[in-house]
DNA sequence: GTTATAGGTGAACAGATGTTCACCTATGAA
DNA sequence: TTCATAGGTGAACATCTGTTCACCTATAAC
């Protein structure tokens, strides 16, 4: 038996993914027909058999909505959640501001490596000042409200009304906080600063 | 009226919202009575219906398994696609491999910056070799396969029977590849390395 | 021709699912 | 006390949804 989808079941297979990409819940049987142009729900359903014997499609029988397609990765994946992301935080802490988010971040929790809190959130880094580590003008930082930062920790302060990341050092039993980048030497005292969030995670897309 | 959740509402939209974030189909009302121990559809009915009238969840009537979650952040979300993680590619390509791929990277095309396809896939980088384009140890990196190489881009390519990451440059009209770090000045002639794919994306979680 | 397969229409049916109603308990405010 | 609200049980009901059957067309294989 030939195990390649046909072009249309391949429709079929599209678009239930959709659905599952864009976060909606899966079609029914008769959506999927108002969706191909398919009058009869039996014609969906004969589709879907051919996918379930051909192993690319799961349905849970007695449930509605239960439509799956099948893939090696979906065993391997994890849940997604959805942080949001401030250009600045212009004052304050950025808790009970989703409403304010520029964009949202989703990704899973194992490739974050944490599991987020309502204290999670992402900032658009704007410069070059913490190049010493390897973060550069462009690139999407998540970060933690809360915990206290340890001596080497990349936090965001809010310095001159602007959210800016420094790293989090001690020198002589006082807190200071520094840019990555030999053009900024200056030390600032931490205690005078607001710390906004300590750096979790960051994501990088290529240039264009 | 008071728009907060009580305990046992926000548990329902606990629950809701976990089943999103596993990408299962929302629960339906009885499946909701279940998990929370009720045994009466209509208690968990007047639970929605208390958090409908607070603004915190959406009920599309007429559809079965249609309860959302209502966020600020929901209508700032985008598709999120899966990504097949490798230890590394022991030859040839990474197309129609999935069912071999160690973990899943789940992240939103946004944040991404393209849209993946088949040939889309992601390598954990191992060393320093790159650290001159601020890609370090641990990382995680998004290529695609297929697209030819341009001047300065980042490539994976086979080396020894390893994916490695490297600059690809031309000298004199010809190709080469680089590593990203004076230890390892060495110039790789392009031609006779099989280039896997081009540099897309990068994710990076904090140490610890 | 015959046969098999993909694709489709239309209808009837059983079970899943949301809605509504009557009725109960507990808690706190007026 | 009385009243409103949160939480719950149980049942009846309408509609949504998957299943199944009879029947049709087109295409390719034999």
């Amino acid at each position: 038996m030939n195990l390649e989808p046909t072009k249309r079941q391949h429709a079929v297979l599209r678009m239930i993914e959709s659905h599952r990409s864009a976060g909606e819940p899966p079609p029914t049987f008769r959506e999927i027909g108002q969706n191909l142009g398919i009058a009869s729900v039996s014609a969906v359903a004969k589709h879907v058999q051919a996918l379930r014997r051909k192993g690319l499609l799961n349905l849970s029988d007695g449930r509605s909505r239960s439509l799956d397609v099948i893939s090696p990765l979906r065993a391997l994946q994890n849940p997604v959640v959805h942080i949001a992301l401030f250009g600045s935080i212009p004052a304050g802490y950025p808790q009970h501001r989703e409403q304010e988010a520029d964009a949202c971040v989703s990704v899973d929790i194992e490739t974050l490596g944490f599991k987020p809190t309502r204290n999670t959130f992402a900032l658009r880094v704007s410069g070059d000042s913490m190049i010493g580590r390897h973060i550069v003008h462009g690139d999407v930082v998540v970060l933690e409200h809360g915990p206290e930062p340890r001596p080497g920790d990349i936090v965001a302060a809010l310095v001159d009304g602007e959210s800016t990341l420094k790293t989090f050092v001690r020198k002589n039993g006082r807190p200071f906080l520094k840019a990555e980048n030999p053009k900024y030497p200056d030390l600032m005292p931490a205690e005078e600063l607001m710390i906004q969030g300590v750096f979790k995670a960051l994501i990088r897309k290529a240039k264009e």
